[in-house]
DNA sequence: TTTATTTTGACAATAAGTGTCAAATATAAT
DNA sequence: ATTATATTTGACACTTATTGTCAAAATAAA
């Protein structure tokens, strides 16, 4: 079974649907072809902004990949925490918990 | 309602509670006064090293601090971000799924 | 008021993030 | 096989965050 995909191979995919270089995303989004090529590779993450930009020029769904986005940065802190899960819970609770007592 | 308490709240409490000065805690941590001060004000985070000398000092159950402590990291993390609370849950989903599939 | 504790803010050192560039590698076309 | 184009890699530089020290200011306790 397939995991699901990071946010580098998504961008990838639909770049390449697309027929686009890397060197004609990386002009638009104004940043070096070396980096690109390495947020496709998980091998650096983007920035926000660049994520916004990447979603308007591979016409993605801005939401979801911001969504998807984040949510790597998230398990990205807690990679190698035994823990983690249960962080993820507990910061669930917290946030329904604030939430309910501020708005 | 009162809110969830912070780490730092915690850590307070219970170093108030065992009747230890700040320049006590800090000398055992191998840090400066400031620093521990602003930890438990929130004003800094805390290291996870910290985090569990701290839980030995003060005899808290060291995976319930631990797990605090990465949860208050997390939440940092989408403070500021609207979709925080979709990406948490996201980020709930693909822990479950790789999980699944590693073991 | 004197003494002890805590807080604040300026600063320094280090680590992490973000980018450029050029050379190496891989892919595709002749 | 050669050439041309695209991608990857790694060394380096620049900038921003993080983590700490120190000393002075503020607060609290004697």
């Amino acid at each position: 079974m397939k995991e699901s995909k990071t946010t580098g191979e998504i961008l990838r995919e639909e770049r390449e649907k697309k027929g686009l270089l890397l060197r004609q995303v990386a002009a638009m989004l104004d940043i070096d072809t070396a980096i690109l090529s390495k947020i496709e590779r998980s091998e650096r993450k983007a920035s926000k902004e660049q994520i916004i930009k990447l979603a308007e020029i591979l016409e993605l769904d801005e939401e979801d990949l911001i969504v998807q986005f984040l949510s790597e940065k998230i398990l990205y802190e807690i990679k190698d925490e035994e823990l983690g899960s249960k962080a993820l819970k507990a910061a669930e609770q917290k946030m329904k918990y604030n939430n309910k007592n501020n708005s």
